[in-house]
DNA sequence: CGCCAAGTTGAAAGGTCTCAACGCTAGTGG
DNA sequence: CCACTAGCGTTGAGACCTTTCAACTTGGCG
């Protein structure tokens, strides 16, 4: 655990490497992770008492940490810095918006589809692109099937049919649990039922 | 029509009175409100070329207009100006990521409750409050049962058997299709499966 | 080898959507 | 003044999708 929901802040930090997910709960349990940040993205809510969720590393990782005492002082004193800061929370707001939609409208194939893509985009990709098609993309999960639900606003179960329904479509590959394989992105935008970005 | 989605700025403004909806759409037509905006509220996005969303008058507005040329230049001079709307996006951001939880694992119901508690937080009341109970809130739905539903990830049909449901059981009292009593501010949070805020 | 956690698969239940019919209200024109 | 129409909202029945619950499989590890 890095950051607790609802208690004050200890820290500020950019990700250095891994993954890090921020995640809201219901009184009886029910849990959602609102966000994934990634090498370079920046963790923690500034100008707020207490945090707004709950910060937890899903990966090893590594922070570049700010201490919690003084980063606002730094940041107003600082202006490029906090119009860094603006900029990435701009980023951070379409994003978090365009997810807004996919949890309201999408369907559960839509949805995952959606996930593998944006890992795909965000996650370091572990190579050997093959020759015989340049379009074809390798790369690890960073995610359990229950870290994805939570993502989706699925269910395990729901999640995992999913993924058996891509791989008969011939739309993913899976090495090993974790281990994916996109053949074509372009077949994957379309099973997410996304335009090219 | 205010601004389009993924059109060039034209405006950006402060909301004055009224409500705008922002929308966002997917090419077969599902289409969902990513946000809403009341009096005091900001409209647009600095820093992009483009609008990431549609945005449109809910009621009757007015508006508080800066030219779109010239606009960022502004920011950057009067860095307290920046400040102050990078304040505001880290609540809307917040507001946003709130609401991803209510997609992701609301049920109807609670949606439904939820987003008249919303509103009851940020649409002028229409007075009378009653003596009998001071817990009382009387105020007007800006918007319809379609755009109810478009906030809110379901369908037109869901919203409207929610609602007689939430009356049935005296949650709320509806007066009109658009004018609503809520008795009891802490029942409508019970249902809306919310700790008070 | 056996255990445990994680993931998959199946069957049934449940909630929301879809489609269709109906009700209400306001505006229009005879 | 009263049909008539159009738009919005409600209600009902059945279809569809996701969840729930349970059993089974897989993979990692002592």
């Amino acid at each position: 655990m890095i950051l607790g929901e609802g208690e004050a802040h200890t820290l500020f930090a950019n990700i250095v490497s891994g993954v890090v997910k921020l995640t809201k709960t219901l009184e009886d349990g029910r849990q959602h992770i609102i966000g994934l940040l990634f090498a370079s993205d920046f963790l923690g809510r500034a100008f707020r008492k207490d945090n707004p969720y709950f910060a937890e590393a899903a990966t090893e990782v590594e922070l570049c940490v700010f201490p919690a005492a003084g980063f606002e002082k730094l940041l107003t004193e600082h202006s490029g810095l906090e119009h860094r800061l603006f900029q990435y929370t701009l980023t951070e707001l379409d994003a978090c918006q365009e997810w807004m939609l996919l949890l309201a409208r999408k369907k559960a194939e839509e949805r995952v589809a959606s996930f593998l893509l944006m890992i795909a985009k965000r996650v370091p990709n572990t190579g050997c692109i093959h020759s015989a098609n340049s379009e074809e993309i390798r790369f690890q999960l960073p995610l359990s099937r229950s870290e994805i639900s939570d993502c989706l606003g699925l269910t395990i179960e729901t999640v995992s049919r999913q993924m058996t329904r891509l791989k008969t479509k011939g739309v993913i590959e899976l090495i090993n649990y974790r281990e994916i394989v996109i053949p074509s992105v372009r077949a994957l935008q379309a099973a997410a039922y996304e335009s090219a970005s």
